[in-house]
DNA sequence: CTAACTGTACTAGAACAGTTAATACAGTTT
DNA sequence: AAACTGTATTAACTGTTCTAGTACAGTTAG
């Protein structure tokens, strides 16, 4: 479900929360559905239980999923999220798209990459 | 010419790493051109100039600039690093535009970005 | 030649972030 | 009642970042 990178320099929590937004932003984790408990997560993924937390609490502050006590998280089909998400990878495609035409990436290599895109849909 | 952000996560020696490969990406420090050396730097920063040197070491190792003991550093057209920062960003961008789509950006959208950055050159 | 510059190297320490660990409490489910 | 849930707290360990101080060798300008 989750799979960690101890290679990788961003930090374990990161990584969750990245990949379970994934998971709910592409629908593969649908509004209300019930995330993996902290323990059973941590223990799945052989990681201290805080650290789970920590990225639930992150996620939940972000809007992407609730916690609820006693019952568990809940993925959460939150508009504001999503838009909040939007403007920040727009924002950063912007800045790497005016890299790459530095490099000499041509508009219609730019472009190809795109219709790539287009078709896994 | 470098501007630090204290608030910004990620550590000082990255923030000038990006700042100069900016500037020499862009064509803005042509090859060749002599930086500020390691000391000078530091002052103009307020910064220790060890920070600097870890900045400039890796700057070295990835390809974009080198350094002659006694000499100074210098901007260093380097085909393989550029190659290697295009497949990088390339990479990146093929991610966040799968995200978007999946946020519900329209293939327009994505274009009209694109033509925004092409009116820039 | 000498003084002031250059990159480079090394050690030490402070500060911080990330992570683990061990408990504990209260609400929910079965 | 037992086993689950989220949440909170405290302590300790680890690695990274950054600063500080010092040193050495090559280069350049006076």
């Amino acid at each position: 479900m989750i799979s960690l990178n101890y290679r990788d320099s961003r930090p374990i929590y990161e990584q969750i929360k990245d990949g379970l937004r994934k998971l709910i932003v592409t629908g593969a984790m649908p509004p209300g559905e019930k995330l993996p408990s902290v323990r059973a997560l941590a223990m799945q993924l052989s990681i201290n239980p805080n650290t789970i937390q920590r990225a639930y609490n992150e996620l939940e502050s972000d809007g992407y999923i609730y916690s609820v006590p006693g019952k568990g998280s809940f993925a959460s089909g939150n508009l504001d999220a999503d838009a909040a998400r939007k403007k920040e990878l727009l924002g950063q495609v912007r800045e790497m798209i005016a890299e790459l035409r530095y490099l000499g990436v041509s508009r219609q290599e730019l472009l190809a990459l795109m219709e790539e895109e287009e078709e896994r849909l």
